[in-house]
DNA sequence: CTGAAAGCGCTTACAG
DNA sequence: CTGAAAGCGCTTACAG
């Protein structure tokens, strides 16, 4: 310690272990190719030294970060909290670091946070966020693999991993109906994924029933927050639904609470359905009907798809589907 | 683009600009020595060229890396959900890029997360997990700053940002006291910051009311989950309590939803605190007695820190309190 | 205020 | 299976 202060350095290992530089980095990037001998010399003297390889040469050297950057609206009460610990642990798993980024609902952060990633030089960017014309060319000019979850665009910037969200609605509309609900109230948003269901789900539902739902609209769909005003929404409605569909598994919680808190009693008086089924979904009382998206599979995806050379992608993989699940529990 | 496929490098932008690569260089890192007409040139040249610094260079070059990791147990349903929101929005902002770890409550994925970090020559790490001598004799064998968030050891290994959970504990106790109540259940667990709270609690509890809590252990203070076994084991009491001292607001909100499932009213029948004055805690019904921790300080504090060198902290540098604040809603 | 040049700590053809 | 050497794209004293 107290000859050189300095960290070791692979010299330090090499010189150790008498063996050349180039020996000791194969060690580390394709350990089959030394031989055992050597191995055991090199891992003896790492482990006399305490290397600990510098990252930021390796990646310059082999342009080659092993970095993906992670891109979500929100961290906390966020309806991809699942699948972005699902998605941080298996990339962590493959020696894969994860940069973080909360973008929140402004563009501009998002750019600024794609920019960030390229800087680092990323293998990837995994971004939950919508995107438009400017990062589309941001990222096409660079070689980065950019891969949109939770959504199935029609032409994809690079990679997306989702569902559809129109079927989705629909499919919700559907199972509402065969319930035997009739006055459906919606919380919708203005943009994005919440708008596309909630069209499916308008447009089945005046098809099939030939009635409009009501309508609240909120910005974040998955704020519990929100809970308070779009109930208060709900009881000032002349005619009131027998049941709400909400944007995500934390606002209908929400809804149930502020619902039971009036003295509704839920589903008998107010269905309530949520999205995403959150681990507080099964766990609520009443549990929460919702639409089951597999986080895990999305995650897998994405990592799989990180593999994949641009060149070599059919045009199958560049849109996977990894669908959704109504799931049907008490509280509608 | 056709012409060369490769990313732009300093070089291209130094000769489109007409001057030296340090120039440039230093436009980007200390701007305020190059001259204006130098500087507009050089900001056109990165315009035309879409040149986008390589960090991994700049970083090798410079020996700093601009890059803090950020060490949670979870993401989802994370006590630490807002503060860990905050941090990264704040380093975000200064220009730091945030590396991502969940630890998991397993010791060696830690480990393994900061040598990630110290493989990317992070500038810092901020953890909100227990480190054990292993830990410890790895970080301070290396330069990269420690800060230990939301707890503040008697000894921390570098920099610890949080307050005292033993007095939070006493605080509580004199609170529920204070309240009328006689028989509080805790909610604690076998090691940790919830672990040093509980103790507080009954060793304040002994002292002013004579009594002893009854218990129940959980492995994570923050998970919902945890809700429906530990009311099944309240109501198993032959004396039933008539408050329930939880360690997350998330839990505390599962107790209030189970004790309203099984008929009981929150307060009047029992009362429940949570801790950690998570949003929901305000919009609960009813809302949620719970303990205010201010992350956005911590979020601050840490990264003032940084900004710190080693050599020049004091000891109160060291061991940054930012206290608690107990806040009085309606579930206690 | 600016430039020439050395150096940051690795990886990787190439040759053996 | 291993080594010598060039190169990755920047930064930073040093000199002017």
């Amino acid at each position: 310690m107290s000859e050189a202060d300095l960290p070791p350095k692979l010299d330090d290992v090499a010189a150790k272990a008498g063996v050349s530089t180039a020996t000791v980095s194969r060690f580390f990037n394709n350990p089959n190719v030394v031989a055992p001998a050597t191995a055991e010399r090199i891992r003896t003297a790492v482990e006399a030294t305490g290397y600990i390889p510098n990252l930021m040469a390796g990646g310059l050297a082999s342009a080659k970060s092993r970095l993906v950057a992670v891109l979500i609206p929100h961290i906390a009460e966020s309806i991809f909290g699942d699948m972005i610990e699902r998605m941080v642990e298996e990339l962590t798993a493959s020696g894969i670091t994860v940069m973080l980024g909360v973008t929140g609902t402004q563009a501009h952060r998002t750019e600024e946070l794609i920019r960030a990633a390229m800087s680092r030089r990323a293998d990837a960017i995994i971004s939950t966020g919508p995107v438009d014309d400017k990062i589309r060319a941001l990222v096409q000019r660079s070689k980065i693999i950019f891969i949109q979850v939770w959504e199935l665009p029609a032409d994809p910037i690079d990679i997306a991993v989702g569902f559809s969200h129109r079927d989705a609605g629909r499919d919700i509309a559907r199972f509402l109906i065969s319930r035997g609900y009739r006055r459906p109230h919606l919380v919708t948003s203005d943009a994005g994924r919440l708008k596309a269901r909630s069209d499916a789900f308008r447009t089945e539902w005046s098809a099939q029933a030939g009635s409009t739902p009501t309508e609240s609209v909120v910005d974040m769909p998955s704020r519990y927050g929100h809970a308070r005003r779009v109930f208060a929404e709900i009881k000032r409605l002349s005619d009131p639904p027998d049941v709400v569909v909400c944007g995500s598994d934390h606002l209908a919680q929400g809804l149930i609470i502020e619902a039971q808190a009036s003295g509704f009693r839920v589903p008998d008086q107010l269905g309530i359905v949520g999205f995403g089924n959150a681990s507080i979904a099964g766990e609520m009382r009443p549990t929460i009907t919702t639409v089951d998206i597999d986080g895990s599979r999305i995650a897998r995806e994405a990592i799989a798809a990180l593999a994949r050379p641009r060149a070599e992608r059919s045009e199958a993989e560049r849109r996977i589907d990894v669908g959704f699940r109504l799931i049907a529990r008490e509280s509608a």
